[in-house]
DNA sequence: TCTGGGGTCCTAGGACCC
DNA sequence: TCTGGGGTCCTAGGACCC
């Protein structure tokens, strides 16, 4: 016989403001929200602090000003929480060496190769440890779950958190799960909710009594089998530690709508930049594209074409993309752009045509896919010259054109010639405030610069 | 005061081939 | 000439997750 499968789950308790107030000590035991920081921006995480003011994730910016205004509100710090997030997976290492990494703040570890038939209080004490060890190491605290599932121990770590721990003994599931709401079960968004809800089911225990039948003529055959499944406990899915990933995208909501369509390409060659650098950094190619175009009034429509031969050219998929975004209207406003490419390999297939081409100073690059002449009215001629966005490629990664004054972005680290390191606070109207402490100082002053003060730079994130 | 950015998986229809 | 079924690929959209 098969021995029971035991996993733990950790989720890092809201992890950027976390990772904000470890580098910032005078944010400590303060509101403090992470998230885009424009008209347009949304919350990532709000500290706990901040959470008691009704402010959570994905709400907007502007609300959550309303209902917490003093607040931190700091732009995120992608480097800062990777490094953290390096940490806290190493010591999971530690553990077992089978982990999946679910995202930057959250894991399974599969402890029944190494800890085979551990019982529930052996184990109790290895999750205790282990949310000790981080604590010790990296300041954070983590919520941890385990179970005899993927799904108890997930389910598990969300039911004392923050800074909890949950070990479902086995044999109990269906009855921890039965009470919750169905939201609750991993896969049930607000859509599924609402049909459960039509038919009289808010609980898990509700779905259980219902027969699985039932439940696929409610949500489907694929996914009316998972969820009765997960009502009554029963989850089999294996840990996949290695995932290769099958896409890669990058998109952007605009400050305001455009209309423009040379500057719709500008945006779309930079970003089409980013994600071209990311699969070439890996070795891969790619073979279909896809743009995205969400409108002013929020509707989203996406358009893709597959090439015959998987590509890392920019060229070739700028050639696609350019086509694409001609067969959109554009005209009354678009919010959002986004380019991506899927159909991942990691090698591209040897196009003996396009090598002869090339030979022969035929840049195929330059004809493909298949050109069509119908263009969209009201281009000029010229469009086709400047389109690709010779201005896209004068500015820095971060956007900022050289020689422009650094665009200072609340919460950035920063490096002053004679105080040292610090951190944006604010900035406007040609100054920037600048507060300087870091991880291993009490909280620290405030100064006030220019900002195109020359003794200013960014700075790189503070190390643990 | 409208609603981010990075993904995964599923469904459904049409094209195309056998 | 009409009528099939199955399988695969492509495209578009939607639900969901962190």
């Amino acid at each position: 016989m098969r021995t029971r499968p035991v996993i733990l789950h950790l989720d890092l308790d809201a992890f950027f403001s976390a990772v904000e107030q470890l580098h910032k000590p005078s944010l400590r035991g303060k509101p403090v929200i992470v998230g885009g920081t424009g008209r347009r921006g949304v919350v990532a995480t709000a500290s706990y602090e901040a959470r008691r003011f009704g402010v959570g994730s994905a709400m907007s910016i502007v609300e959550a000003r309303r209902r917490c205004p003093n607040a931190a509100y700091l732009t995120p710090r992608f480097q800062a929480y990777r490094a953290a997030s390096r940490v806290v997976m190493g010591l999971l290492a530690e553990v077992s060496p089978v982990i999946e990494q679910m995202s930057v703040d959250e894991a399974y570890v599969d402890l029944t190769p190494t800890r085979p038939g551990i019982d529930v209080p052996a184990v109790t004490e290895l999750a205790e440890q282990v949310r000790h060890r981080i604590h010790e190491t990296t300041g954070l605290t983590a919520s941890i779950g385990v179970g005899t599932s993927k799904l108890v121990a997930k389910i598990g770590s969300d039911l004392n958190k923050p800074d909890g721990l949950t070990v479902v003994a086995p044999g109990t599931e269906r009855e921890v799960l039965a009470p919750l709401p169905v939201r609750r079960l991993p896969g049930i968004g607000p859509a599924t909710q609402e049909r459960l809800h039509k038919y009289g089911m808010h609980t898990v225990g509700e779905v259980a009594a219902a027969t699985e039948r039932e439940i696929v003529g409610i949500l489907g055959q694929s996914h009316g089998t998972a969820v009765h499944q997960h009502s009554l406990g029963i989850d089999n899915r294996e840990l996949e530690p290695e995932r290769d990933a099958k896409s890669v995208s990058a998109e952007e909501t605009f400050a305001s709508d455009l209309t423009d369509r040379r500057e719709l390409m500008d945006h779309a060659r930079r970003m089409a930049g980013r994600v071209v650098g990311r699969i070439t950094k890996d070795g891969l190619c790619a073979r279909t594209i896809t743009i995205k175009v969400r409108s002013y009034d929020f509707s989203t429509i996406t358009r893709s074409f597959t090439l015959d031969q998987p590509t890392d050219s920019l060229n070739k998929i700028m050639s696609c993309i350019r086509q694409l975004l001609d067969a959109v209207e554009v005209s009354d406003g678009i919010r959002l752009l986004g380019v991506g490419v899927a159909g991942l390999t990691d090698f591209a297939q040897t196009d003996l045509l396009s090598d002869l081409l090339a030979e022969l100073g035929d840049d195929p690059d330059e004809r493909l896919p298949d050109q069509t002449t119908d263009r969209t009215a009201g281009q000029t001629p010229d469009d086709t010259a400047t389109g690709f966005g010779w201005t896209a490629e004068l500015r820095d990664t971060d956007g900022t054109a050289p020689g422009t004054p650094h665009d200072w972005r609340p919460g950035q680290d920063v490096q002053h010639a004679e105080r040292g390191p610090g951190w944006v606070q604010g900035a406007g109207l040609g100054r920037v405030t600048v507060r300087f402490e870091g991880p291993h100082t009490g909280p620290g002053p405030v100064r006030t610069f220019r900002t195109d003060d020359p003794d200013l730079a960014p700075a790189e994130a503070p190390t643990w």
